[in-house]
DNA sequence: AACTAAACGAGACGGTACGTCCAGTCTTTAA
DNA sequence: TTAAAGACTGGACGTACCGTCTCGTTTAGTT
């Protein structure tokens, strides 16, 4: 039994048109030129139209991350901790390099500038990304592959920790020799 | 044989004014209403000053930090590595808890929107911040309390990449807990 | 003993710029395309320097007038009563219908719907423009050309009410010959 | 030959609904909160439905003030031609400052803004008033209570003219005495 | 009784203008 | 001759309504 609706539905287009632009703009001037009057512009469609189902620039934002997102990042699943961590690490950096790490560079700065936002995004992205990193640390203490004892949020908060650091101030790159000292470390910890 | 200045000298008071009502606007809504206007505004200054000696509102916040920051943070020396290093984060984490962390928090988001004051954050702060924390690692190392071998620059991203990572989305404390658990995670890799 | 002011002063060229802008905007579609925003991109000017010195539209309106109408409105002086009167309701007529009409169908329109600008309106302007008419009549009363008992404030209600009467809803023309005609009534009633 | 026609009949009850709105929400603010989605809103109806049947905002108002008008206004019929003016004059009068004036001001500016419905007010509106006022001169011409010759509708003009002036400036109130002047300059006028 | 067609409520749509905030520049007076 | 202060142009903000549209629903008259 569906819940009838009255009214005109939403135009499945409109979000289409809208997130599209938001990609765009964001990938040609490093997000700089990125604004709601500008999406409105680019997407052909009203300034109301987005506020009505965004309550926030940022909003937008990380509903294009997730939807791009959603497409592309799987856990690769290896034989050894070490190479699945490794190769997660990989994977999630080489996302972040093609596409990704201009939006989140833009949603963790909005992010200090509204709270509200911030708790969004930490519900909506932060704590799912942790949560699919903390699942291979608890995989692999269920194998019996590393030690059961220690909590694993500290290392979460380390390896992601790095990721951010890195990708906000950029002082060195997001490589796979990154992603293979990260996972040498970890593993040097585990012990 | 000392330069001489023709015209009006710069206002010491001006600047002290500008710092002044910055570290004020940050404190009063997280940083929500600090801009160049506000800042004059609350100075009694005009804009026109305050873009003559800083090339961005991110830059005048950056020298409220620093200003701020070089009365504080000193790195106590303990006997162990172990000991050293927990209080080093310790007195980190209080000076951002009690201040410093809105600074920072506003500096990074600028980071992200701002390139070229990117560039100057990267090399006037996080560079310094670097090398105070790579010099504890390398004078354990000289003194044979940890191994020699390993570039501790991947344990120095992990660290403070920990640390921004807590303070920018906010999921977990800045506590002597989370200063106690990153010191036993370095320790344990360090072996 | 001028008073000394700081600061940039307000720019005369940008004020002439709005008055033209207005005065441009409200003949070519007979006032239908006027607003702020329009004003502000004609003239090349900020919109914040619309506001800053005119409360509302209408205001800028009644200053393009008032620029307009000091030109142009004299009295002309005959030697009876009768000719002085038709005279000035014929200049005003002309006035009226070449240019003046649209500021004053948009003035009294606007006063409608602002109560503050009503009030600015019957001050600055409707009040002005009775004491013109009626000092004509208390200069024929001190003359002896007309009888001295009467109030003329009921015949300039029913002079100026007939003139704005035809401008706003237009069944009749503003010619010579209402003027006439309403010269005609008044020396009738004024036996 | 009636014409067949399928289909739901149009809704009685939201006509009224919509034409109760629009005089409640005329009377709120002195009519500063009344648009379509206001009307729309209060009467619990879709904006459609008042597009299909009035061209505008302001044939919303015209319809609502002459329902209303059609229950109040009747010309007194008194002896005299200057009793029989004055009556219907006051009777104007108070049914305006009781509840029209808001509709009339609201019409005549609208009229400013939109010729075709300038147009659709003058014959709807204007006009039938004016033949009233027309008829009672008329009346009295044959009854021989005022000379014939005269062409009243300059008449008409100054008196309606009046009333509308101090109903759209409000520099003066529209009271008995108001009535009463008028009338005492048409009779003279008249001798 | 079933069908047809128009009006209904709801509400989303592309737009325009609003009045405000702030950025960064320009022009004047003060020191 | 530089500093300070205030007005400037300009762009984006988020909101209010506009008039149009697309739905599913309701209601009379026609088969």
């Amino acid at each position: 039994m569906a819940k009838a609706k009255a009214g005109r539905p939403r135009s499945e287009q409109a979000r289409e048109l809208i997130l599209g632009a938001t990609h765009e703009l964001l990938r040609e001037n490093s997000g700089a030129g990125l604004n709601i009057e500008a999406i409105a512009r680019r997407a052909g469609v009203g300034k109301p139209t987005i506020y009505r189902w965004w309550p926030s620039l940022a909003d937008v934002v990380l509903e294009a991350l997730l939807q791009q997102a959603g497409e592309q990042i799987t856990v690769p699943e290896y034989d050894t901790f070490g190479e699945t961590l490794r190769g997660f690490l990989s994977v999630s950096m080489q996302a972040i390099e093609h596409g990704a790490g201009i939006h989140l560079r833009f949603l963790m700065a909005q992010a200090q500038k509204d709270d509200e936002f911030r708790q969004r995004f930490e519900s909506n992205f932060v704590t799912e990304r942790r949560t699919v990193l903390r699942s291979i640390f608890l995989r692999a203490q269920e194998n019996g592959q590393i030690p059961a004892g220690r909590n694993p949020d500290i290392l979460v908060d380390m390896v992601f920790g790095a990721m951010w650091y890195r990708l906000l101030v950029g002082h060195a790159p997001m490589d796979d020799q990154f992603a293979a000292e990260l996972t040498e470390v970890v593993m040097a910890a585990l012990g």
